[in-house]
DNA sequence: GCCAACGTTGGC
DNA sequence: GCCAACGTTGGC
């Protein structure tokens, strides 16, 4: 069992987004990164934890927990949508260049987590996230820092 | 809105 | 294959 962040704009696609939508799922679309795309599509496996993040907002960092959905990486279909933002005209139904997967949401936090929390932990610095320039919208979380998450910001009444 | 850091593109 | 130019990300 695998643990991921991955970020979205909550302008965008919110947290509450994931919360209200149908079945609670959505498939994530448009990432538009290969290092992204690989893990999704290499990686990923059904169950696999993922902390939601919010970026490009007033308060970045993490915001609920979610869970890969989906079995496998299936082709996203936003990249053979011409009038998609997404699209790719590179991409063909032949030859698929983009991955989605299934995204399910699971649990809100009462208190997220955010950046400037992640920064100023001794041991949460590390995490990809917190690292400057790491503009990856996927990333791999290690095991110890998720569970200093838990431990320390998602016991008792912290969670929800 | 600014801008540093990054990934991609395309000319050569 | 190099690398300058460009577009995007995302914190601040």
């Amino acid at each position: 069992m695998k643990i991921w962040l991955m970020k979205s704009e909550p302008d965008v696609f919110s947290f509450e987004d994931l919360k209200t939508a149908k079945n609670k799922t959505t498939l994530w679309e448009g990432v538009r990164n290969y290092q992204a795309r690989n893990f999704m599509r290499d990686e990923m496996k059904k169950g696999d934890i993922v902390l939601f993040y919010h970026s490009n907002c007033a308060e970045p960092g993490i915001v609920g927990l979610a869970e890969i959905a989906s079995g496998e990486a299936y082709p996203d279909p936003s990249q053979f949508d011409p009038k998609s933002n997404y699209h790719d005209p590179k991409a063909s139904r032949d030859n698929p260049r983009w991955v989605v997967v299934d995204v399910r949401y699971k649990k809100s936090l009462k208190h997220p987590v955010s950046l400037k929390e992640i920064k100023a932990h001794p041991k949460l610095s590390e995490m990809k996230v917190a690292q400057r320039g790491m503009r990856l919208s996927v990333q791999p979380v290690e095991e110890v820092h998720y569970k200093i998450l838990q431990e320390e910001f998602w016991t008792g009444s912290s969670s929800a």
